[in-house]
RNA sequence: GGGCGGGUAGUUCAGUGGGAGAACGUCUGCUUGACGCGCAGAAGGUCGCAGGUUCAAUUCCUGCCCCGCCCACCA
């Protein structure tokens, strides 16, 4: 069976075929246990349109980690997946693809186009979610659910009618964001601002009565066709004579009121606004105050309406050039300056928004919004890194209310139907039959849709089955952690907390995890236009599912972005092989092997791997609990690599070889050990190489996956091995790199005197030195002083311990003290530095005493080291001479 | 205009109130019975700048300079 194991870790033989045995097998399937504790994570719904980007690579292979730790742990463990419908997104695939046969959504009618869009989601939907199992996602594939299955939608309806009798929902004559191009409003949110060059136009207006005029900027003439006003600020002493009186509009002539408003800022252009209200958001409000006409110029597909005269028909940016011109041959436009300013943009395609008049459904956010302001100051929920929290709240301190009716076709269609007999307005879950209010059966659905987000609030209850009261909602709610990309924190996590508090009267998560972007290697965000997006799904077919899953997390910091190297995944994708050929290494070895079989005393390197291993272990469990993810992997990195497979694998090799029936249990017996407990801790990250090898490994259970979390056995730690380790590993090192220096070939063996005057050092030194330095290629004799000192020997002293290394004709004895001498000089440095701390009074008064004592130990070592130096420099001098 | 993040080795990034770390890259060796996706060794850093607090600052505080992101109804 062992001679199945290649040499190298070969992701595509294990992957697919371990996922489908786990989602057979059902290991990811949340049975309710009701005895045991729930962990419940909602994974944030990718649109059905969706490809895996890194965005969702990294999202869900930190919900992954989060997962199968605590399913190890033993909890009762659901991570319920799930796709969203995408409203405008979808859309425009359909459109796209009826394009193509030269048709448009008109064309095929709502209907059928809504048909096609189902039929799309069937085809395509599966898709993104075939792309979470490549990367090994451990969810819960029997409660998949979609924002707008039955029922999500029928969540849906029963929150729009809650809300609308609550008068949380109202319809509303509103400025809105419109999109000239996708035809739809968009929320505030929605909206993107560029800063975006563009012009001051200085117009000037006449006054009705007499001579005279008042002069207003604006970055948008093509919208004066629409003022109704013109506007200074009351304290405006430069324009109170003009309050009350009236100008005239240029090429329209209408006449407007000059009326003072204390949104006006005096010292922005001339301090003299023109007020629009139809198609600015301020302009609007002071409309509403001022009660000025609403004239509308600019119609929904960006051109110019009947309202404009002769501009009509007009796109508004060719409208704005024939205005400006008119202007400027009837002496109007006096000057323009270049100005910089932000520019709402779809965030979508990008078009620069219209601000309208239209009649649209809104959300009062005011009285929601303070109780999901309560939890988070309160604590009850914790936003992880900490400093989101501000965030968000700042965000909802200046909360206006969310349009949620979109002008499209593919969504939650809006619960209100309108009677065309007596005007009614019918809001309700099912359509009804006639008109509550005057019977008539002539009724008319709202012909706009709601905007994605307001499912996606739902999604924490809805998918656990809200409005009914199911047992899960009981058992799992509220979930464990929320994991997100920190750019929908408006979006979605703002919204999620004020429809659970409404709807559940409790939290939807207890934790938020906040997590940054990937970026390219440049440094720049992935994105279509860009061409810079690296696909997921061709790095698992060429570095395997682990390799991107180990990249990821252990290049993560929490609410930091990342780039993405190739170099990167390529360690991470050695470190697989390290790891695979590690096991190897250990599987080849076990013939024999018994767990209980009689065994021989531990030795130091037993204890010594033992001891970092249950360090590792609870540091590894410490950093998941606090989120830090990047952190318990870079642990493991360091221990797999550095601990277990440079030292402990080397010092297990000659008892496995060489060594006695009993020596080669125990090295055995550790080697299992410690193996079988790292995959388990490295499972959650890896998860398929880490099944695959411990599939192999003795005595073990039917699957990692549900394999008990590793416990902390304090009984493990043994601080003395780590020191006498600590010093064995250093005196090895410096024998090593007096080799490396001296030109020894490795294959030589040599010998090294040591002297160590300290006794306990020296007893390690005797008992285990040999094992040890052994990695040297090199042979001791230890002594605690010595008299004679070898004249043809390379010399070195680290930690107390000096090294002798005869090298009959190697040496150069000009060259080996100007090496010494070097050392010399940082020894001189350090001890300086030590001895100037120590007697400095402030430093003896006042740092830990567990500090001045290292700096005293510290002081002894280099004094020790300097000496020894010194002594060598004579002793070479002395054979130059002779 | 406000807020946030970052500036540490050639590169990408960790980290910390008490002797500067990793990976990659570079240089030198190595058919060492798990692995060359490897092993051993090495070189390489006034921890952005200027102040302050402290016995002690790369780490805490203030200011400044760069880079990036987010928010914002000044036309």
């Amino acid at each position: 069976m062992h001679r199945e194991i290649a040499p190298a870790y070969n992701p595509h033989e294990v992957e697919e075929k371990l996922y489908a045995w786990w989602e057979k097998e059902k290991f990811f399937h949340a049975k309710m246990e009701a005895g045991k504790k729930p962990f419940c994570i909602v994974m944030p719904p990718p649109n059905v349109t969706g490809e895996l980007h890194m965005g969702h690579a990294l999202n869900n292979t930190l919900q992954d980690v989060l997962i199968r730790w605590r399913r190890m742990q033993g909890y009762n463990t659901l991570w319920l997946p799930g796709t969203d419908h995408a409203g405008i997104a979808t859309q425009a695939k359909v459109e796209e693809q009826l394009a193509k046969e030269g048709l448009s959504k008109y064309d095929v009618g709502r209907e059928e186009f809504l048909r096609r869009t189902w039929e799309w989601k069937y085809r395509y939907g599966t898709r993104i979610t075939e792309q979470l199992r490549r990367l090994g996602a451990s969810c819960d594939w029997d409660r998949e659910r979609f924002t707008m299955d039955e029922g999500c939608s029928a969540a849906v309806r029963e929150v729009f009618v809650r809300l609308y009798e609550q008068g949380l929902i109202y319809r509303g004559y509103y400025i809105v964001n419109w999109c000239p191009r996708c035809h739809t409003t968009i929320s505030d949110i929605e909206v993107e601002h560029l800063e975006t060059p563009g012009h001051l136009y200085y117009i000037r207006y006449p006054l009705r009565d007499g001579e005279g005029h008042v002069v207003i900027a604006t970055t948008r003439p093509e919208t004066m066709l629409g003022d109704t006003a013109v506007a200074v600020n009351p304290g405006d002493e430069r324009y109170r004579h003009l309050v009350g009186r009236r100008a005239v509009l240029p090429l329209v002539g209408r006449e407007l009121p000059i009326i003072a408003d204390a949104y006006v800022d005096p010292s922005f252009g001339t301090g003299a606004l023109k007020v629009t209200p139809a198609h600015d958001p301020n302009d609007f409000e002071i409309g509403l105050r001022h009660n000025l006409p609403q004239v509308k110029v600019i119609g929904p597909d960006g051109r110019m309406t009947e309202e404009a005269g002769r501009y009509q028909g007009l796109d508004r940016w060719a409208a704005r050039q024939e205005v400006l011109r008119d202007l400027e041959v009837q002496g109007y436009l006096l000057k323009s300056e270049e100005l910089t300013h932000a520019v709402g943009h779809c965030y979508r395609c990008h078009t620069v928004i219209e601000p309208t008049l239209s009649r649209q459904w809104f959300v009062r956010m005011q009285p929601l919004a303070e109780p999901a302001i309560r939890v988070v100051e309160e604590g009850r929920i914790r936003f992880v890194p900490e400093r989101f929290t501000k965030i968000y709240l700042n965000w909802l301190y200046n909360i206006r209310d969310w349009c949620i009716s979109r002008q499209l076709w593919w969504g939650h269609r809006i619960p209100v139907w309108y009677c065309l007999q007596c005007e009614a307005e019918i809001v309700a879950r099912e359509e009804p039959e006639a008109c509550p209010r005057c019977g008539s059966r002539e009724l008319e659905q709202d012909p706009d849709v709601l905007d994605t987000w307001f499912s996606s609030a739902l999604w924490p209850f809805s998918t656990l089955g809200w409005p009914e009261d199911t047992k899960e909602l009981r058992h799992f709610y509220p979930t464990s952690v929320l994991v997100t990309g920190r750019d929908i924190i408006f979006f979605w996590v703002a919204r999620m907390i004020f429809a659970g508090l409404a709807f559940m009267q409790e939290v939807p998560f207890r934790d938020v995890f906040v997590h940054g972007l990937v970026l390219d290697a440049l440094g720049r965000k992935m994105s279509k236009s860009l061409g810079n997006g690296v696909d997921p799904i061709e790095v698992i077919e060429r570095y395997g599912a682990d390799s991107l899953r180990f990249m990821l997390v252990i290049g993560n910091t929490p609410g930091n972005d990342q780039r993405f190297h190739f170099e990167k995944l390529e360690g991470a994708r050695n470190f697989c092989n390290k790891l695979w050929n590690a096991a190897r290494f250990v599987l080849l070895n076990l013939e024999g092997y018994r767990p209980d079989g009689e065994a021989a005393e531990k030795t130091l390197a037993d204890r010594w791997i033992l001891s970092r291993y249950e360090d590792t272990l609870v540091r590894v469990t410490g950093h998941l609990e606090a989120y830090d993810l990047g952190e318990a992997a870079r642990a493991l990195y360091d221990f797999v690599w550095d601990e277990f497979c440079d030292w402990y694998v080397e010092l297990a090799k000659p008892r496995l070889y060489r060594g006695a029936p009993a020596e080669r249990a125990t090295a055995q017996q550790v080697l299992v050990t410690v193996l079988r407990g790292t995959l388990e801790l490295l499972h959650p990250f890896m998860p398929f190489v880490t099944e695959a090898i411990w599939q192999h490994l003795p005595h073990t259970g039917e699957t990692i996956t549900l394999a008990p979390w590793p416990e902390s056995d304090p009984a493990r730690r043994d601080p003395d091995a780590e020191a006498a380790m600590g010093l064995l590993v250093d005196v090895t090192r410096a024998i090593r790199h007096i080799r490396s220096e001296m030109n020894v070939p490795p294959s030589r063996r040599a010998h090294a005197i040591l002297v160590c005057p300290d006794r306990a050092n020296l007893a390690v030194l005797a008992r285990w030195g040999r094992d040890v330095i052994n990695l040297a290629t090199a042979d001791v004799t230890i002594l605690p002083a010595l008299e004679d000192k070898p004249r043809q020997a390379a010399h070195a002293v680290v930690s107390g311990v000096e090294i002798y290394l005869p090298l009959a004709g190697l040496i150069d004895p000009q060259k080996e003290a100007a090496r010494l001498a070097r050392e010399l000089a940082v020894v001189e440095k350090d001890l300086a530095r030590a001895e100037g701390k120590l007697a400095s009074e402030g430093f003896l008064a006042k740092a830990p005493p567990e500090v001045v004592a290292r700096e005293r130990e510290k002081r002894e070592e280099l004094a020790y080291k300097r000496a020894a130096l010194h002594e060598r420099l004579r002793v070479l001098k002395e054979l130059e001479g002779s």
